[in-house]
DNA sequence: GCCAACGTTGGC
DNA sequence: GCCAACGTTGGC
């Protein structure tokens, strides 16, 4: 069982959408980049990750689950892009700021603070113990 | 809205 | 295979 991080632009593709869609979960679509998309394809079903809002909010909002192992994403005709679907499991009691990830000392060799720009990132247990206790879980 | 970081593309 | 140009992401 491992875990990620999915970011999302809330005007593109926010966390309300992602609970809206329920139990069936939804295609992590649009990923077009390498190294994102080999981490999709590492996933497997009841990997958890979190939710997190870049841009506006900034912040980890909730936790979602692997419902669907990587396969081709269906917005694009391009073999080379894969992807998962995920479906929301629960929100964070109190959403983790960026700002609140990077003053925490233990979270320093975090991928969100180390590697803003990659949007589909592992989580280390460590890390995610972590967040979850700022989060109030 | 700006800009730094970084990934991708394409000419050579 | 290198590298300059360009495009995109995302924090500020």
């Amino acid at each position: 069982m491992a875990f990620w991080l999915f970011k999302s632009e809330p005007d593109a593709w926010s966390w309300d959408q992602q609970v809206a869609k329920g139990a069936a979960g939804e295609e992590w679509n649009g990923v077009r980049n390498y190294q994102a998309r080999n981490n999709m394809r590492a996933m497997q079903i009841g990997d958890l990750g979190f939710f997190y809002h870049s841009n506006v909010g900034k912040e980890v909002v909730g936790i979602v689950e692997v419902c669907a192992l990587s396969h081709p994403d269906s917005t694009t005709d391009d073999p080379r892009w894969d992807c998962v679907d995920i479906r929301a499991v629960r929100p964070l009691p109190r959403p983790v700021t960026l700002e609140a990830a990077k003053a925490e000392p233990r979270l320093a060799g975090m991928a969100l603070v180390t590697n803003t720009r990659l949007s589909v990132q592992p989580v280390s247990p460590e890390e995610w113990s972590v967040v979850c206790e700022l989060g109030g879980l």
